[in-house]
DNA sequence: TGAATAGTGTCTCTTAGACAGTATCAC
DNA sequence: GTGATACTGTCTAAGAGACACTATTCA
């Protein structure tokens, strides 16, 4: 692997990746945003990323990232690829750059800590985060990032990235609410929970707060939920 | 935009786009496969695909490959991102290639005509196709090609483009049948396929053919089946 | 005792799956 | 008529949505 190619036969493309890092926040859908202080777009909020580097692979570009610009390891999210950007104009500089972008989902995340290409970084309520005026063609990958998370929530387990690893059906319906902008019946959703195979498994432990004390659940071995949870 | 950068400030990597097409024929579900001349793994088979050219976007590039490598317009599939696959030594050149790979779904598609950096193109049985040694990771690009057909022929209309404009039920539900590889209640499916609002609508006329005359359908306007089509 | 939270039970209507029969053509 | 294909109808069991009640703790 060489920095500059033997031969010219190719165009010459650089390769980003993007983040959509969503997690809870006092019941509130939120993203992780940055502001930029690099060459273009200084100033401007954006989703954290940057470009990958020669040795290594996509996926690992994406988790070096969340660790520069949000100190979030392996086991802090659930990481998974949402699609690549590449309109011939979707950055200012004079060569192409090619964006991979991913979500990332998390259990209350902790307050961010800035890396050296920003000034700033910090958690947004996602509605608000859409209002912003982003960089780039952010805004287009935010929205498909918000979309993938809500319309994977109905027909797999991903549900149970945004909780800790022990937690209550009630926090889970809660994902649910803050994700969808909706509000379910808790009834109606224990019973499915429950009823959907290797979804979630009792830990054993209770948790005492205010009223009646509650089970404790981790997340079970089934990826896809069957039946689906609709919206 | 230009073919070199003003700086060295990032790595360069090329960016090709890999195409699986699928389609019917004969009632199996066949994709696309074309034999390489080029300077790398020559001779072996692999899906239809090249770089991506300095002043082109991504879909562009994979329409233009449709065209070029199996005269596939606009008009003749429909074509959705699959994802990005870059790993560091997916491509024995020695420069990085990262690939952006697509879904091209149509209905029963003209026998190729090969292209320039082609010796020969043909459509295969994707059960056949898995079998074949293709080069670079296409064997994981086809996998996740065919899986994302599959999944989602339950919960959107998709399944449409795999038809001519116009179809009756039966035609439909064999496209169910050869993507799922499992036959279905030809009862129970017209039912659904009729209550399935926006899927499909009448298109007036009827086919003659064997037995009974069948009603002729058009796709309708709906991009998700509700309530889905389950496996 | 009352407020707060967790959890269970029941009813009804719709739907999914299984299955049998009828309709319309060519020959 | 026979074979081939298209289409319609029915039964039953399970699930979805709506809703009311009980349980356990703290203050």
């Amino acid at each position: 692997m060489v920095a500059e190619p033997h031969t010219s036969k190719y165009p010459i493309f650089a390769v980003a990746c993007d983040i959509v890092t969503l997690t809870l926040r006092a019941g509130q859908l939120c993203t992780l945003l940055v502001r930029r202080s690099g060459s273009v777009h200084t100033g401007r909020w954006a989703l954290p990323g940057g470009f990958v580097r020669q040795d290594e692979n996509l996926e690992q570009a994406a988790y070096r990232e969340l660790w520069e610009e949000a100190a979030l390891g392996r086991g802090d999210v659930h990481l998974e690829q949402l699609a690549a950007y590449g309109d011939v104009h979707r950055d200012p500089r004079d060569y192409r750059v090619v964006s991979v972008a991913w979500v990332a989902l998390g259990a209350d995340l902790p307050n961010p800590a800035p890396a050296t290409d920003v000034d700033r970084a910090e958690w947004v309520p996602v509605e608000e985060a859409l209002q912003r005026d982003l960089a780039f063609d952010h805004p287009q990958i935010l929205r498909d990032g918000v979309e993938r998370a809500r319309s994977k929530l109905e027909y797999t387990t991903i549900a149970t990235a945004f909780c800790p690893a022990s937690f209550r059906i009630p926090d889970l319906r809660r994902v649910y609410e803050a994700v969808w902008g909706q509000k379910l019946d808790p009834r109606n959703f224990q019973r499915k929970a429950l009823s959907a195979a290797g979804f979630i498994v009792e830990s054993g432990e209770t948790h005492h707060g205010r009223g009646r004390p509650s089970k404790l659940y981790r997340r079970g071995q089934a990826e896809f939920l069957t039946p689906p949870i609709s919206r």
